[in-house]
DNA sequence: ACAGTGTTTCAGAAAAAATTGAAATCACAA
DNA sequence: TTGTGATTTCAATTTTTTCTGAAACACTGT
């Protein structure tokens, strides 16, 4: 057990739990505008923000939502990678602890929204531009359009998976690097947000 | 009224439809992916696959939705500019077009959505490292370890939200240009889908 | 094999989101 | 201003998604 080097006081530590469920329920908010179960989200967040291993019947508690729930919610995010097992020694119960390293998440989610939003639609595209009437010197301009919008979106779609997968990959530091490299390139310019500390920094 | 080249015939026709139709259904469900009502999705993907302006009830009776439903959607639509009014002389009704550039509309998509799904995170995030206990020299390492997973998460969105202003910012090339350039730059390994056609070409 | 823990599954319940439809509102020509 | 047709709004409804809870299942030590 590690030597708390100051006990935190009763009011600083009521903070950092009130912070915690705010931090909880802002990430569970986000999830679902991001299309990921609120609760998936929300024990992602608390497995990372407060950086404990955690077994399930302390997710359920601190979390107030039923047992399948969490064990749902477990399994998927282990399929993310955003989380992990952690056993510990003569305890039987599963631990879990979330990847500590913002980029690597960051990297893993987009990862699996990739997958998710994108790579389907591609599959869809392709399915389509071939069903769809072949374009050719004789067809009809609607013909040539039809393919011409199809082929469009693919190609847009196709790149930014092509992109994603170069920055998003799970090993090397894609995301981050690009992401500093090119912050500072002046393509446009940057909005708001830039209001308390450091920011965007580098 | 363009000529028509070659009258496509009745098979061509009908092929034709086939495709929009499931352009238009494929477009809807990642539209629920992305967590944008189905129906707005589609009425998108009509106006952009078929290239044609439309009025409120050509777009109710191809997608079999009520009225209320299209004008809802055609809002938001308008508010996320990637469609656009239209008014046809000696006709009392509004027609709506799709922006038909792709990088215009995928730029158009990608904004909306750092809006949606970022922006608040951050405005959240902000809140809440104010609300924590503040770190400083004599604070326990549990308060620095907070306020120090939030800035970190804080610092990568904010990253990523600079970048994106960038890129998909209404006017310029911005995303289109990136793309390509970094889509040679060999950061990481692409993976498959380069399969038919062109791909990610250029 | 079985007792004791812990985990997963899944049908039904609850909650959330999308959709309808009709009344209210608007916009314009006469 | 009034009449007409188009559009918007929103309460009620339908559909979809998420969550619960308890039974089935799995693992481990005896």
């Amino acid at each position: 057990m590690p030597a708390k080097p100051k006990k935190p006081d009763v009011v600083a530590r009521a903070q950092m739990i009130e912070a915690e469920d705010r931090f909880i329920a802002s990430w569970g908010r986000m999830g679902s505008v991001w299309g990921i179960s609120r609760t998936m989200a929300e024990v992602h967040a608390l497995l990372y923000i407060t950086g404990t291993e955690m077994c399930t019947d302390e997710i359920m508690s601190r979390l107030g939502v039923s047992r399948g729930n969490v064990s749902m919610s477990v399994r998927s995010l282990l399929e993310w990678s955003v989380i992990e097992k952690v056993r510990i020694a003569g305890d039987r119960k599963e631990y879990y602890q979330a990847e500590q390293d913002v980029w690597s998440m960051l990297r893993a989610i987009a990862r699996e929204r990739i997958k998710r939003e994108v790579d389907p639609l591609l599959d869809a595209l392709d399915e389509i531009s071939e069903l769809a009437p072949q374009a050719s010197k004789g067809s009809s301009t609607e013909i040539q359009d039809l393919q011409q919008r199809i082929e469009a979106v693919r190609d847009g779609f196709s790149i930014i998976t092509t992109l994603s997968h170069k920055f998003a990959g799970p090993r090397g530091a894609g995301l981050q690097t690009a992401a500093k490299l090119l912050a500072r390139a002046p393509i446009g310019r940057t909005k708001k947000h830039g209001s308390k500390r450091g920011g965007t920094s580098q």
